[in-house]
Parts: structure tokens; C-alpha cells; sequence
DNA sequence: CGCCGTCACGACAAGGTTGTCAAAGCCGTG
DNA sequence: CACGGCTTTGACAACCTTGTCGTGACGGCG
């Protein structure tokens, strides 16, 4: 009963191929090939033939197949490992590397770790599989060893945002002691002596090294340093503002908050807000967000630029793919100090 | 001179074969490939040394080639075209849909397309040459047409935040009529009349919706309908500020914003700020977005949600690639009216 | 007119894999 | 020991494409 409108599975139809290019031009496949790649040392006549019958079919040559025949194996797609392709650092890596790849018809394939060693693992695993011409990866494992046999392999790695381990890489970093030694000191320039620190988790490269800049700073300026106002192992903005609070409620409370990363500053705007603290404590965050400067105050931060970084990061990987074979490069981005006003809120006088 | 550390290239070693692992573990390649596909009727000791042959040469399988062999051709990737990688909207469907496929083992292709057609359509085109198993488009284009023999091929297409012009296929999207109309329902509520309308680009028929049903809305509540306060094609922040701010220093300003996109509302929360309104003057968005309850006022809006989105437009096509070839659905999601504050200021008294 | 170089073209193999099928080995039975 | 039935195994073709190379036609030259 096919006829009253039952929605009826038609058959597929199957793609066409080469073969039925050829067929349809009346040419053999290699000279339907010929044509499909630009070759020339055909006659124009079949040219337009075979052209005419791609048209008609609306041919798509089959890019796997491609790969798998031609001496480069190039797939004209590269992978990319990040911590969260919905957070707003990794998609904007993942955007500025796609501007680069797009500009030379390569296509991006991309997943999520969520700070899962064993997921950047099978990622890679993946990628690997269909042959990607390069990685990009921002690493969550603690060793990296286990891509050797891709870098031998000849498929260009660049690490981003963490340093690899146990492999010699590309790899483009922010300046993040530096960045945070910026803060501390600006803090410091404001008057303030008691900076806290709510920092990431501790399992953290990046973390680690904001923590480093952080003691840099407060040595070089000889701040007490007071470990009750170190907090560590923040990753939630709901686990930052509970810190925050506590910090503030303590005997003695600082006057001046360091947050080593986007969501922990969040968390602390929130606990500040709740106290009704957010003119009279201090706040520097590390990485820029979006409305930093609608809030009131406006928040002062220590900026990355993921962008940049991915442009770098996909400009060394497509150098390699291009042939460059020198040492592996370390690139490190430097961050922008911007003030908008939270970080230059005086320390109260006691 | 290579003995002095000077970087020498060292050849590539290629990447092992399924022939090589055959050959390493005395077997012949079929054995070996099903050893690799769990088949079964192999002898334990063979599929041990097979075992030990992949180990220890590493042996990852083609993919590509595999896909090229097998019956059904499955490449186990999808594609994903969306507006903007970057933007928090396109992102949160990516990662929705990341990780229902990751369930399945499926890797995901995206690429944004920036409101250009052509661009929708190379993007579609080389998923469609590396045959990816399915695709989810947030399409630009005014029309899908050219998608016709993907479908035709069998593969199953979904449609999200838009419909698809000139194609039967599945589709997800927002009740963006039945949001601006709650959002202007509610601004009526509060009290207001003039209630000023401040949209995106009339070609993107997500804009043309919800500003149906800000004029659906308009009419129930009776409301001046006055052009002068509908302001279309705005397409970024600056736009949206200067609009906003032409629109409250007018002869006749309203008492009350509907932003109609997130950009919308965040240039006109600037503009606000500005003039120093945001306590006078009531404003709704359309689109949550971070920071939104952080910011003074707090803003109210009525919210989609992407990461719902992203999931039920992956469940379709995922069903569709079991094997359902029912009648293409159209999903309409509710939005959620968030009551924070910025919309339930009440009109100054005249 | 015969020879040779050039050009267009296609037959064939190969790339890495899986589906098909026949051969070979094993077992138990009569 | 011959036979039938079962399991294990591998040779071969095929997927779609491109690289190699030989063939045949053509034009130019001696």
C-alpha cells in the first residue's frame, strides 16, 4: 500500500564513483581521474566530457581512497585534544586553529578530555586511526611517551597550553609565572601585603607555574607569606566561592585575591558579592572572560590570548607538515595586564 | 658530521600494516584481521601471537581503509557545521553532541561558517568527500537543496537552531516564537508599554521568529505598535550599544529593551551602563549567557538550551544511523524565562 | 616513405583492509 | 581405513583511487 503516502524506505543510492564518471564520459577511469585532479595530457574534448559527467553525477571523489593511494597519505585533516570544547579558552584554540587549516583545506577533528588521562589517551588513539596529518593537543596526562610512535611515524605533534612530557615537542605556552608575578606585583603596587591565592588544581602544570609566579612575587616584595591563604585544588565555581568565603571570614582575612584561573575568579566575584566585599577586597584573575568589564567593579585580569596561541601553535604544526625537520620549538606567549578596577581597589585601612 | 648532535632528520619509520603484524606472528593477513576484529574460529595460540604482534609493533588499523572495504562503508565520524566554533552557542551544541557520539566511538568533524553560505557548502562538501556517517547543520544557506544527494546517499542529516529550506530532514530547534513572546508578556506584566525591540540580522530566520513573537505578543497586550522602536540588523556588540543608546536618547524613548540575541543584550547592557540607566530602564535578552546573575542588575532572560539541543539532535541521528527511515521530525524545545532582576524594573513614572 | 619522438590514453598494480570461498586439517563413525 | 562433517586457515577479489608503464596514433624529419 505504498501508494496512499506510507512513508516508504526508498533505496539509497550509492555514491558514484570514479568508475561511473569514466562510464558515463566514455573514458577509461584513469583519464576520469586525470581530470578530476587537474592533470593535464587530456584532450580538451574529454575534458569537458568527463566534467559534464561529474556534474551530472555530482561526483565527490572519495578522500579516503585518495589518501590510501597516494604516495603522501596525506588526509588533509588534523586532530585536536582539548580539556573542553565548550569552555571558552580550548573553542577559542580550536577556532583560530580552524582559520589556519581552512585557509589550506585541511579539516579539524576535535574531542574533549575533561582532564581524563586515560580519554587523551583513546583520543589520540582515534585520531590516529584515520590517519589525521597532525595533532594538536592540550595534554592532561602526565606523560606523553606514548606518542612516540606518531612523531616517528612523521605526524607533526604541537602541544599547546601544557609543556609534554617525555617527548621532545613543538608546544606553545602563555607566560603564566609571569603573568601571575604581574598580578602579585600589581597588588603589591596597589599596597596590599595580605594577597591570597585560589589557585586550580595542584595536578596542574599551568597551575603549578601561576603558583610559582605568585611566590616569586610576594619574595621580591617580601610579603608575609602566609599559607592559610593559599587554596588549592579549586576547579569549580561553586568550590572557589566556598573558599572565598572562608578566606574572608577568617581572623585575618586578606585584603587582596589572586585567582589563577577563569572559573575560580568567577567563583570569587560570587562570594565577594554575597558578602558584600566586592568594593573593599582586591581581585586579580588570571585569564580573561567575557563581561569582565560590565561587572561592577570591573574586573582586573592577567590575559592569555587563545587565539594567538592557536594561530602559533597551527603555524608550527602546518611548518612541519611543509617539511621543516629543526629541533623541536618552545614558543611562550607573554599575557596583557588590563585594569579595569577590581585589582586597584586600595587595601582598607585597619 | 651527524655524531655531534647536529639535528639530522631521521627517516620516517612507516606506520605497521596488518601484512606486518600477519608476518610477525606467522599468520596470514586474514587471520590476522581477525584476530584484530574479535572475530572468532581462530586458534587460541594464533590469536596470542597476534595479539603479541600487534603490541609490539603498535599497530593501529586503518581506518580509512577499512571504511573503504567494509559493507557499510561507516566511517565512524560525523560532520558538524555550526555558526561559530567560538561562540559559546555553537560550542555547547559541539560538545553535546561530542559526547553522545563519543559514546559510540564516533569522531566529530566540525567546522564554523560565519553567516556565509558558500561556506556552508564547501564545509558540507568535504565532510561529504571524506564520507563522514552523518551531519548536524546549523544551516545559513537560504536554501539546503544542494544537501539532497547526501540524503539520497544515506546519509542522515539533522537540522539545529534552524529549519531547513527546500529538504525534508530532521530538525531541532527553539521555540523562539513562544520565548520573545513570554519575555514580552512578562515586560507587559511589569507594567511596561513601550517595550523596544533590538534584533539581529533579518535574514537569519531565528531573528524573523522572535520577532514574531515580540509582534504576536504586542498584539495580545495591545501595545503601541511604533516601528521607530524596532531596530533590526544588529550583529555585534558595538551595533547594539550604538542603537540602544540612539533609541533612550530619542523624543519618545521605551521603558523597556527585548534583546533578541546575546551580543543584543550584552550591547545593550554597555549602553545602559552607560547612560547610567541599567537601574531605570528594563531589559530582557533572549539567550542566557555567562556572568548573566553576577552583573548589577542581574539580567534576566529567557534561555535556550544548547547542550539539550546538541543531545536530542544527536539522538536523531543516531537513530537514523540504526536504521530508522520514519518521516523526518521536527523538535521544538521550550525555552526557560530566568527572572533576575534587569526585567522586572517598572516603567519610570511619567 | 620510413623512422623517431611526443602525446593521449588506458591496462594494470598497488595502497590497507575485509568478504568469499575453497582447501586443509581434525575428529569420530561405520 | 574410508568417509562425512566440522573447524581453522589462507588465497584471492574487491572497495576507490592513483602511480607506472606500455600501446597506439600522430606529426615532423631525413
Amino acid at each position: 500500500m505504498s501508494r496512499n503516502g506510507d512513508p516508504v524506505a526508498t533505496p539509497y543510492r550509492p555514491r558514484p564513483t570514479l568508475h561511473d564518471v569514466a562510464a558515463m564520459a566514455g573514458v577509461s577511469i584513469k583519464t576520469a581521474s586525470r581530470v578530476v585532479n587537474g592533470e593535464n595530457g587530456v584532450t580538451p574534448a574529454k575534458v569537458a566530457a568527463v566534467r559534464r559527467a561529474v556534474l551530472q553525477l555530482d561526483y565527490r571523489p572519495n578522500v579516503s581512497a585518495s589518501a590510501l593511494r597516494r604516495a603522501s597519505g596525506r588526509t588533509a585533516a588534523i586532530g585536536m585534544v582539548l580539556e573542553d570544547l565548550a569552555n571558552p579558552f580550548s573553542s577559542a584554540l580550536l577556532r583560530a586553529v580552524e582559520d589556519a587549516a581552512n585557509s589550506r583545506q585541511v579539516l579539524i577533528l576535535a574531542g574533549s578530555v575533561d582532564e581524563d588521562q586515560e580519554r587523551e589517551r583513546s583520543l589520540v588513539r582515534a585520531f590516529s586511526e584515520r590517519r589525521v596529518d597532525g595533532l594538536i593537543i592540550a595534554p592532561v596526562g602526565e606523560d606523553q611517551g606514548y606518542l612516540r610512535a606518531e612523531l616517528e611515524a612523521g605526524t607533526p605533534l604541537v602541544f599547546v597550553d601544557r609543556l609534554p612530557q617525555g617527548l621532545p615537542a613543538d608546544c606553545v605556552l602563555s607566560d603564566n609565572e609571569g603573568g601571575a608575578r604581574a598580578a602579585v606585583h600589581h597588588l603589591a603596587d596597589t599596597g596590599h601585603r595580605r594577597i591570597a591565592y585560589l589557585g586550580d588544581l595542584q595536578i596542574v602544570p599551568t597551575a603549578q607555574q601561576r603558583f610559582a609566579g605568585y611566590q616569586r612575587a610576594s619574595l621580591e616584595r617580601g610579603l608575609p607569606w602566609n599559607p592559610a591563604h593559599h587554596v588549592h585544588d579549586l576547579h569549580t565555581i561553586d568550590e572557589a566561592a566556598t573558599a572565598t568565603t572562608r578566606l574572608l571570614r577568617s581572623d585575618e582575612p586578606p585584603t587582596a585575591l589572586f585567582a589563577s584561573q577563569n572559573l575560580v575568579t568567577i567563583g570569587a566575584i560570587t562570594a565577594l558579592q554575597q558578602l558584600g566585599l566586592e568594593d573593599t577586597v582586591a581581585l586579580v584573575g588570571f585569564d580573561d572572560f567575557p563581561m569582565a568589564d560590565l561587572l561592577k567593579p570591573r574586573v582586573s585580569v592577567i590575559a592569555q590570548d587563545p587565539f594567538q596561541m592557536g594561530r602559533v601553535a597551527a603555524e608550527l604544526l602546518f611548518q612541519r607538515l611543509d617539511g621543516d625537520r629543526d629541533a623541536p620549538r618552545r614558543m611562550v606567549l607573554p599575557t596583557t595586564t588590563i585594569l579595569r578596577g577590581s585589582g586597584e581597589i586600595p587595601p582598607a585601612s585597619p
